[in-house]
DNA sequence: AACTAATTGAGGTACGTACCTCATGTCAAC
DNA sequence: GTTGACATGAGGTACGTACCTCAATTAGTT
């Protein structure tokens, strides 16, 4: 059996009570006897119960899952995550809320933050542009003591606890890397499309396709066009493109969301002859893959994601450790075999 | 808050102790009025409170991980994630061993086996090849009501409770179509080697394999050739391949341990041209994929694996059901853009 | 109607931890 | 030597469930 707090009592030659400031951080307990608490938990190995823990407690703790209000393939995937969560073995006492934010109103997304605190919320997931005053909203709210990860979209470093998603250099690279590779072509030229490059992420991920093209000659990487959600212009990105550029063999869509590059595609390229590379598996980006219409997924799972903010925010307020192997996201690779459907 | 026995009992309007009769299966409880438990159940969308139904327990449940004794990176993978599983937040009640098994004695396996029952353990994942000693043993430890769960290797459906792995014929199809993507020879011939083909993963991949290079007539597999984990065996193989085949362009290793047929390699392919697929991730795979001798690595996590199985049969003993999409085991992909060190 | 068996209730203890109050102890500064 | 700040102990209640005993009630069978 492991040994409880009876056991630390006995072993530091202390009573129950002081055990419980040690362990609990409660004031009022000399240096030397902490030292001997500390040292009797080292020596019998002592790890509290979490279970029991959760239940004396008897208290919830919230965490917030704030994600972009905006209608989306793969925001809608993580919300499904997160309402799968809910009934598992977390150690039971949890609960986890979605909180819709409108990026285009950054303002109203700082309100929104504002109105959290310690006594609502232990702790909160973002996944949100950068911009000046949300990253106030968020360092007050890291102030007022609650902690925050930065989700899928990474927050600059200063102001946020942890940033769970995939390094997007390395995703960027694994895209062009494949992209290359999937070539039949002796060269040619490959597109680069997403929604916007003041996004991090499509940022991040063109360096990193960057740095693979820099490696050889014969393929080039075209500028990154925009087409900022709309319908119309990803219309003419693609049909500009294919129009154009006759040497055009491949495309890479930077943009978590594909569906409007990927539907124009499937407009216009009906002699399919070029590698299509996306990001994130969506049901959308299945059936995509399983037609053909696209070559390759790099992709994070939106499951993994979500239970890592939780295990991360749960070690943050237990002040434990998560496995950091487990933290690490991986970037997935799909093609149409290793595909679930 | 959630509800709990007392609203339970309210709501049913019966005793708490009808109520703990009801929850936990017990004896003397009339058809009708455990009906309407179960109704209040429902309505009220009453979960046991796990951490608390563990605490009162307190009872530790033990896991058994069966692995085969013989070395292995990819098994050495496979026991680390099981020591790492340790101390998380699986509700804390659960303990896990490891029961090292001889393959290549079934017998000795079958005697372990034998040794299990519902006092010493709760329930067992089991890693091994199919023979009918061990399947005989495993039926009547299930029988003896352990669940089993086959973990990796596939056992006949018929004594297991579960399979945790990859389905391997994906994983096949997988392999041979980046085989066929990564080659930019115009057509040539693909070494398929193995530790053995009594083995139920290679035939699995092996098929799926076929199944790809089937769609296509520039390319061909090769037959299987085995080297039983010899490394002299390896080396002959590898050494005759390049000599012998001056069309060949790729290799492709179907075994969890691809480390004798990869050295081999590494020692006659200076002028490196071949296109190389493996399986499983570990420290050795990492490191030929971050040196170029391998193309890809096609991989289950090791960690999922394991964290599947406590959830499986912690599920089996607590009579839910888990989360499925958590539980399929993902066919991933790696190269060297996207792979961790 | 009498008897047996099945069903239900009442009440208890236990698990390990959190959190509370109150009393007592110790030591140093004035 | 008194005061007060601090340290510690003693003992309690609570969380939600499991599991136990014993009595009381009900239902079913002769």
């Amino acid at each position: 059996m492991k040994p409880t707090t009876k056991d630390l009592a006995r072993a530091a030659g202390v009573s129950l009570a002081t055990i419980d400031r040690v362990l609990n951080d409660r004031p009022g307990v000399a240096r030397k006897t902490k030292t001997a608490v500390e040292e009797a938990v080292r020596k019998l190995g002592y790890e509290r119960n979490q279970a029991a823990a959760a239940l004396s407690r008897n208290r919830y703790l919230r965490f917030i899952f704030a994600l972009p209000s905006a209608q989306g393939d793969f925001v809608m995937q993580i919300r499904k995550s997160v309402n799968e969560i809910e009934s598992n073995g977390f150690g039971s006492m949890l609960r986890y809320d979605l909180l819709n934010i409108d990026e285009t109103k950054p303002h109203d997304v700082a309100t929104a933050l504002s109105k959290l605190s310690k006594t609502n919320c232990d702790g909160l997931a973002i996944m949100a542009i950068e911009h000046p005053e949300i990253r106030d909203a968020i360092t007050r709210l890291t102030e007022r003591g609650v902690p925050v990860i930065s989700l899928v979209s990474y927050q600059s470093a200063a102001n946020v606890s942890a940033f769970v998603g995939i390094p997007n250099l390395q995703a960027g690279q694994t895209a062009g890397q494949l992209m290359l590779r999937f070539q039949k072509n002796k060269s040619g030229s490959i597109a680069a499309i997403t929604t916007t490059i003041s996004s991090n992420d499509s940022v991040e991920r063109r360096r990193g396709a960057d740095l693979v093209f820099s490696n050889q000659k014969t393929f080039q990487l075209l500028p990154t066009t925009e087409h900022f959600n709309d319908p119309h212009r990803a219309d003419d990105i693609v049909r500009k493109l294919i129009k154009t550029r006759p040497d055009l063999c491949g495309i890479y869509i930077l943009g978590s969301e594909a569906r409007l590059p990927l539907e124009a595609m499937n407009r216009y390229a009906n002699e399919k002859k070029f590698v299509v590379i996306a990001h994130e598996l969506t049901e959308f980006t299945k059936t995509q893959l399983a037609d053909g219409h696209l070559d390759a997924v790099i992709s994070q799972n939106t499951g993994h994601l979500v239970r890592s903010c939780v295990r991360r925010l749960k070690a943050m307020y237990e002040g434990t450790t998560p496995i950091s192997s487990q933290e690490q996201v991986r970037i997935e690779i799909l093609i149409k075999e290793n595909t679930y459907y």
